[in-house]
DNA sequence: ATGAAAGCGCTAACAA
DNA sequence: TTGTTAGCGCTTTCAT
């Protein structure tokens, strides 16, 4: 059996009211009453019912996380920030992964009903009118973690998708590649389209002739990666780099080449995005985009908490991290 | 304001008694006023509070998963694992990382003494007196994840460490290998000792001397790995295999021999202990073992349910969760 | 089969 | 400064 506040009480002969007050060291405690009950506290090694706290109050300080269904080490590092900054302020963190069982929206419905989550995190990849109308639905705080924030009027925290692969265009048009290929992302994630209207809009201002052709499509898995490539390097005119929308894509063009005997970056440049564990190991080390998943995890957690305690502004807020192009030897 | 109880007791003109039983299926109520109930919870759409729920009985149904201080892909899949399979049970999952600001003991505290939690999973590479001292403090129900279960009265899940090293050294010896070098984890961690154990052992049963100079050591990362590599290659007797007790070590493996201008498997042959995602499409891609995160996942919280049941018997379970060699094409 | 009422641990409004 | 008390939403005896 827990020790609860009455037998603090008891022991200190004081009332319920003046532990609950000490403990929370808010009121006009005196001084040594607070003292004694902290002391007795603490030699009975309480500690207070969360539940009942949180049940009390009418709000939890628990913050939920609804993650995609995927798993890769993204989330594990966005998973990780968001416990830290939740910890850091007083809060949990549950998690609820979605998938064949449990959809999107009854994660956002229990999200927004059973009272277990003052707040929540959604990590969504993609959105659609059913989602919105979950999200609508409830008075809950939530912020979106999402690779676009063109997505209606929520909190979002993004990446900084279309700047990044604009970007790195550049940077392959200075290094002197005319011949620039572009490996996609599944058509309904936005990280994957802005990642392609930033490359496309990079080579229209660059003048850089993209073959229709050399507009490959993938879906963000190696093997994805790896037969989209062979394409390419099966097309009368091979492109002399291939920009990848992620890594795990890049590095499925590194099987495809070297399967044929080819040589990276001599026979043919290979750049990716994300910046994967793996991708400093690889051979040769791959040119990428870091995306700062421990930011995002933090600035989304730190809004979302700022939401819960209603301090404040309510307006909307777009948040947008910056990533960072990691020059390696694969171009 | 959500709905609760008492509006749908007035709406259908029946006490909350009622309305609490019908909703919970459970006891003798009239079929129509079941009904009748439903009916009216479905319309007002009703969802009970959860909190308010486990407050009332005195336990939890979210089960704490406390994460070691490490992110990577392994716990991505084994929180997934567990959260599905909390799911389908009815119960939530709430993450712990322990970091530099929240000790494991902390952790362990607060899952036993907060309420919040009604059992807990702990993710474990090593223990040690204090943190045995932690669970033994509390009656929450608790299951270890661990590499070793030789860490006391608990309930442990494990990998079969040990069998698969030893395993795979029997594949190396099969396969006409006889120079067999390895490199180790980190000293405190399990999963580390029980494969280099496997390895001595297997060594010592097939008569392959093992050279000190070829005991290397590491500490998971690929860096690490690639240093310990690169000092056996300078070794005057070289092995002509390399086991490394993880992936990350295997594939620094590949790039300090690749760095020489050797060719794997050819002129010196790699295996690793994991299987990652990388694995597969390493170049060559790394022969492995295979750990059923998924697996370990599943059964660690199904042990944990039942204990939280309380249905079933209360002696300690050490379950082993097979790993599978997987064969391609580093040696 | 149903209702009345107690109570889980805590906070907060109100009294003193 | 401290105590008394109501009540959060729900389950669960105990009556009826």
């Amino acid at each position: 059996m827990p020790i609860t506040i009455k037998q603090i009480a008891k022991k200190a002969n004081v009332s319920i009211a003046t532990v609950s007050r000490a403990l929370s060291g808010d009121s006009k405690v005196r001084e040594d009453t607070k003292k004694l009950v902290l002391k007795i506290a603490k030699q009975l090694n309480y500690n207070p019912n969360i539940l009942a706290r949180n049940f009390v109050k009418g709000k939890s300080n628990i913050i939920g996380l609804v993650l995609p269904d995927i798993s890769d080490e993204y989330f594990s590092e966005i998973i990780r920030s968001i416990d830290d900054t939740s910890y850091l302020n007083g809060y949990y963190t549950m998690v609820m992964s979605s998938h064949e069982n449990r959809s999107l929206t009854e994660s956002i419905n229990t999200m927004m009903n059973s009272g277990i989550v003052g707040g929540f995190i959604l990590l969504i990849p993609f959105i659609n009118s059913e989602i919105k109308k979950a999200l609508n639905s409830g008075s809950v705080p939530f912020v979106l973690i999402s690779g676009d924030d063109d997505i209606g009027d929520f909190d979002v925290v993004t990446t900084d998708n279309y700047q990044s692969a604009f970007r790195m265009v550049e940077f392959l048009v200075v290094k002197g590649y005319k011949k620039i290929a572009h490996i996609s992302g599944p058509p309904d994630n936005n990280d994957a389209s802005l990642r392609k209207k930033g490359f496309l809009n990079a080579c229209s201002k660059y003048k850089i002739d993209v073959k229709k052709s050399w507009l490959a499509k993938g879906n963000f898995t190696m093997e994805s990666g790896e037969k989209a490539c062979s394409k390419l390097l099966n097309e009368k005119e091979k492109p002399d780099v291939i920009f990848a929308a992620n890594d795990m894509m890049a590095l499925g063009c590194y099987k495809a080449i070297h399967s044929i005997g080819l040589k990276i970056p001599v026979d043919i440049a290979i750049t990716g995005f994300d910046d994967i564990l793996i991708s400093e190991y690889a051979n040769p080390s791959l040119t990428t985009i870091r995306v700062d998943t421990d930011r995002i995890g933090k600035v989304a957690a730190e809004r979302l908490i700022e939401k819960m305690n209603g301090s404040i502004n309510k307006t909307i807020q777009k948040k947008e991290i910056a990533s960072q192009l990691v020059i390696r030897s694969s171009c």
